[in-house]
Parts: C-alpha cells; sequence; structure tokens
DNA sequence: AACGAAACCGACTCGTGCGTCGGTTTTTGG
DNA sequence: CCAAAAACCGACGCACGAGTCGGTTTCGTT
C-alpha cells in the first residue's frame, strides 16, 4: 500500500536484531561450556537457526567470542559510568560507584560474570588481550578517581603515597576474586553480605575516611 | 662387582628424574601457549623426547597438565608454609608472611605465575577445579590466621566484625590481580615497589594496627 | 653373553569440529 | 508479479592433533 510511510525495517534493523539474537545464543552456549567446548553447531542449534546462517553474520568462531565479549564490555561499560555520573563529584564516591556497578553487574548475570571473569580467559590471545584490556579501561576509571581523591587529601597520607594505578587493580582484583568465587559457588556467603564488606575492605585499604559509612543498598 | 654398595640408581628414581625432566618441559611449553594451543609434540620435543616416550610417562594430556599444576602447587605450599613457620606465632605475621611468599614465588616465576594465574584456567573443567582447590587452600590457610588474628582482638573491631574467609579471598585476589598484570607486562611499576604497597592495602584493609610497619625485605 | 623388561621411538589412525559451498527460501524494489 | 539480492540451510571437505601400536634401543639381571 502506502510505502513512504511504511512501518517496515529497513533491512539494516532487521540484520542488527538478528545479530544481537544470535551473540546471545553463543553468550549462553559461551558461559556454559567455555569457548573450546562450545561448537559452533549448538549455538547454531541455540539461536534456532543453522550454522550458515551463523557464518553469515559471522566470519568465525573468534570474531565471534569477541563480538560477544565487545557486547558485554559495553553493557558494562554504560552501568559503570552511568553510576559515576550519578554519584555526582566527590572522587571518592565516584571509585566507590564505579567498583559497587561492576559488582552489581556481575553479579547479577552469572553468565556475563562467567564471560569475563573466566571464559575470556580460555579463548585464543586475541580474546584474552581483548579481556585484559577491558579490565584495564576499568582500572584506569577507578584509576583516575583515586588520584583525584588523592590530590584532595581524602586518602590515608603515608611515607610514600599510594600509587593510584596500583591500588585500582587491587581493588579491581578484590571485586573479581570476590564475583568469581561466588559465581562459581565456592562461597557460602550469599551476595547480600558480600558486597558491604568488600567495600568497607576496599575503603579502609586506600585509607579513605569514612565519615558518611552506612552502608547504602547497592542502587539498581 | 659389589652389588650392595652400588651407587646404581634403581631405576625407580631414574623414572622420578625422568619424569620430572617432562615436567619441566611441559611446564615451559603450556605457560607459553596455553593449554588447548600446547601440542603434545612440541612437549615432547620440547624434553628431546618423542610423543611416545611422553606417553609412556603420561596416560593423556589432561593428567600431564595436572601433574604440571600440581607439582607446582606442591612448590608453593612447601614455600608458604615453611614462611609462615618462619613467621612465629603472631597471627598477623603469618599472615601477612603467607602472602608475601605467595607474592615472591609467583613473581619470581613468571612461568609459575602463568600456570596458576592464567593458563590453568583455560585447560578443561577438571583442571579448572583443580586450580579453584590450590587457591580455597591458600585462601582457608590465610583464613584461618585472620580468624586467629579477629580473636585476639588484632583487627579493627566494626559494627559487624569482619568474615575471615571473605578477607582471605579478597586479599588473595589483589595478590593474584597485581601479579597477573606483572606477569602480562601491563603494569609499569618495577616489582621491588609492589609488594610494599601490596602488603600495606592488605593491612589496612584488615584494620591491623601497623606498629611494626618496617618494610621487612620480602626474605629468600 | 644372553635374556627379559623397561623405556623410548615416530608413522599412522581416527574422531572431531571449523569453515565452505552449492543450493533454497525469504525479502526487497520495481 | 517478477527478478535480484539478501538471508539462510546443512551436507561435506579438510586440517589438525590426541592417542595408538608394532618395532627398536637401553638397561639390569643371571
Amino acid at each position: 500500500m502506502d510505502n513512504d510511510t511504511a512501518v517496515r525495517e529497513p533491512r539494516q534493523a532487521r540484520a542488527v536484531e538478528r545479530r544481537e539474537h544470535l551473540l546471545d545464543a553463543a553468550a549462553r552456549v559461551f558461559a556454559q561450556r567455555g569457548y573450546a567446548a562450545a561448537q559452533m553447531d549448538e549455538i547454531a542449534r541455540e539461536a534456532s537457526t543453522s550454522k550458515g546462517g551463523l557464518y553469515f553474520h559471522f566470519p568465525n568462531k573468534e570474531a565471534l567470542i569477541a563480538a560477544v565479549v565487545g557486547r558485554a564490555a559495553s553493557a558494562l561499560r554504560r552501568r559503570v559510568t552511568r553510576a559515576m555520573q550519578a554519584a555526582g563529584s566527590d572522587p571518592v564516591a565516584r571509585a566507590e560507584a564505579a567498583l559497587a556497578a561492576l559488582f552489581d553487574t556481575l553479579s547479577a548475570h552469572r553468565t556475563l560474570a562467567r564471560m569475563l571473569a573466566t571464559e575470556a580467559l580460555s579463548g585464543g590471545p586475541s580474546v584474552r588481550d581483548q579481556a585484559a584490556e577491558i579490565e584495564d579501561e576499568f582500572v584506569g576509571l577507578i584509576a583516575a578517581e583515586l588520584r583525584r581523591a588523592q590530590e584532595q587529601g581524602r586518602l590515608a597520607n603515608l611515607s610514600q603515597p599510594l600509587d593510584p594505578e596500583l591500588t585500582a587493580r587491587a581493588w579491581v582484583g578484590m571485586a573479581r576474586a570476590l564475583v568469581a568465587a561466588w559465581a562459581a559457588g565456592r562461597t557460602s556467603a550469599p551476595l547480600k553480605r558480600i558486597y558491604p564488606e568488600l567495600r568497607g575492605l576496599l575503603l579502609r585499604s586506600a585509607g579513605v575516611e569514612q565519615q558518611l559509612a552506612q552502608s547504602r543498598p547497592t542502587e539498581e
């Protein structure tokens, strides 16, 4: 009938939607089986399509997992930066918000957590590098806030001032370790109890004076 | 000639020695290539032997990496427990000594660090489990000391006392993150500077009063 | 020396799973 | 309604690498 008021999705949109669908399926399979054990056939089946259809959208397995990891990273990045903005301008609050968002997001999606914290390491070197870069990105984000906090004298002043990047990496390492243990079911502690305690460890480690130490439930 | 004062190694010893040699080669290759990409052929070549010879000592690839990881874990365990003994009876000193030994050992052997911190994750589920168990073991070791320290009132007394196991896991997570970043060359900080700072982060995070905070160079 | 067992060798088998490709269906534009 | 392009299908080809196996060498024993 009418073809200018048409509601049809102009191909591009369909393609994007389809791609998304495939990525969902791939993420599920990769998360469950790990990179090596995940088979392209199974991913296709999981997406109710065929290998040919899958290969129409992604040139090979490596590119597929790269896309999956990349998308997960974007989602994470979005959440973290939003949380930081919402936290205002206080660097300590922003750094803490970033960690909280990271922790929340990962623990809300076991799949995503497994993906980034574990399975990404089992792919080829390219995926490993990709995962490392993502981690570095978050470390950088937090390190920047710590640096500002330090300049404002919000951190403990020690004989030698602490290195923001090193501290940020340690923070992320803590969070990752706790999430990983939880995701693998190796810890008895329920999630609710973990974060507040982690928060305490983080802040104390950097010598932040905890004037407003009320546990503020992790938003979202 | 004489057969009771014989110096010959009674086969058993030779076998052990050979096995050790093979494990060395395997460790190198696994560390460099990762589990999946490491080929039995290459390991054999690295050990200047043949695939048949390799398979005479190990039934399959899985068993081989399990042995490699197991041996590395033993070495680590030996060092850590010795360091703890040497640290005396003070629980805080013992916990810290354990971490220091862990950090020292890993950072002294890039190969070993890659093995445990990274490559172990890329093996099959069995290896992953093995690695997780090893980590849990160290976490338990440290958690026990933290618990004692807590009972002696050496830790910050907060509204709710901190969970020793969770704290221990966070500590190990920190150490692992820093070692991994260093081993992958993603951090500019030289090793010498890393540990003292890590030590500060650790102790502060648990609210330990640092009466004897002198940096005591990591022994060995 | 002579025998048997342990240790070692490397060419071959064989399962597996990635990626291809000719063909079919669906969508789009005219 | 009709091409033509896009999207999809799934059987097949093929490389790869773990594990096997018959044969050879080394070593200890008598």
